[in-house]
DNA sequence: CAGGATACGGAACCTCGGTTCCGGTTGTCA
DNA sequence: TGACAACCGGAACCGAGGTTCCGTATCCTG
């Protein structure tokens, strides 16, 4: 894991216990707005991390810098994802294995459902470029996904995109179980099958 | 329409002016509520409202009681509906209508999915009986639709109003178009559809 | 090891928004 | 119409949480 996540200008040595420093907040923050979201106040983050306030600030501009980092490394992963499906054999399968591992990862990270909500974060300036990077990753899945006729032809991907952000926001949010969860999934990625096309 | 919506102690005359003013609000609070969700000032309530914050408190005790009482508004007419579609001729499209008709008024009221969503209300004390009655009578429509095999029988009540929500959610927030949201929510009801008794 | 730059902690500051309070106003009733 | 009670407006109060500041501690270099 790349644990500079969020050292865009580099070439500034920093010193050794700044270093440690600033991977404390990052590990702490990660933790706390994968649980409560960007409603935890900074003032926790510090505390859980074993730092002052006034340490977060010199690592982050603001909180929603703070937030925008800890969710840009979690898109990241998820982009990885995608683009390593994008080889997959069974296009249809892999745009459903996307959309489970997506909302799997969801389910233990508020925040990303947040940002996914664009709840209260900027969230365009800060990581447009990663969140229109992800975009286009699912945007493939589908596009393959369609062509190989694995999913109707009638839904776009901005659609696409809808359904993975409502699966992720209605299992996140209602208290529902990993096989709730699943079955949610499923019944989406079915839908998502081409009515003319089901699987034989 | 009744008006009188949250007049639950009733028996007092109240002075002309008050019904007046108090019917202000309720009306101010339905458009703000709408439009952004609980995230709006009572200042700007009270002021689009054309009376000072004190007659707001004066109604209402309390921001999310005002909340509640609106929300609650809402969610009447929603079970209204789905009590009347309960009656309908086909399960199966009884509870699609409702489907559509759900994600339709959800898509203008921006407080109806953060209720949904639970975000920030308490809405457990203020209108808990009516929550439940909602999920009730959604049950009640899954519960035909499943008898009729109109919808798969490995969804629980719990996974359709999941769905709901998260249709509502996804709608809602990611700026969809009205024939997006009709094709998502048409994506969720074919999955819903038992894949063995699939339209003829 | 000394000197200076770099970091740190956390109290203080500021803004925002919910809630309260009270002097003034308005409806109601005899 | 006069008097009283019910209401009203909106300034003031308060707590919460993000952000800043500065004296002090720590690290690195010569």
């Amino acid at each position: 894991m790349s644990a500079d996540a969020g050292t865009p200008p580099a070439a500034r040595p920093l010193r050794a216990d700044a270093l440690r420093n600033r991977r404390r907040v990052i590990e702490a923050a990660t933790e706390a707005f994968a649980r409560s979201g960007i409603a935890v106040p900074m003032d926790e983050i510090a505390e859980s991390a074993g730092v002052g306030v006034g340490t977060l600030y010199r690592h982050f501009p603001t909180k929603e810098a703070l937030f925008a980092a800890v969710v840009r490394h979690h898109l990241e992963v998820l982009v990885d994802e995608a683009r390593r499906l994008q080889g997959a054999d069974d296009p249809g399968s892999a745009l459903f294995a996307f959309f489970g591992r997506m909302v799997e990862e969801a389910s233990s990270k508020q925040d990303v459902v947040e940002a996914l909500n664009q709840a209260g974060v900027d969230f365009k300036s800060a990581s447009g470029d990663l969140k229109k990077e992800f975009s286009a990753a699912v945007a493939a899945l589908v596009q393959r996904a369609r062509e190989a006729a694995a999913i109707r032809a009638d839904v776009e991907d901005q659609e696409v995109l809808s359904l993975l952000a409502g699966a992720c926001m209605a299992t996140a949010h209602l208290g529902t179980g990993a096989e709730c969860r699943q079955r949610v999934v499923q019944v989406i990625c079915d839908g998502l099958r081409s009515p003319t096309a089901a699987t034989p």
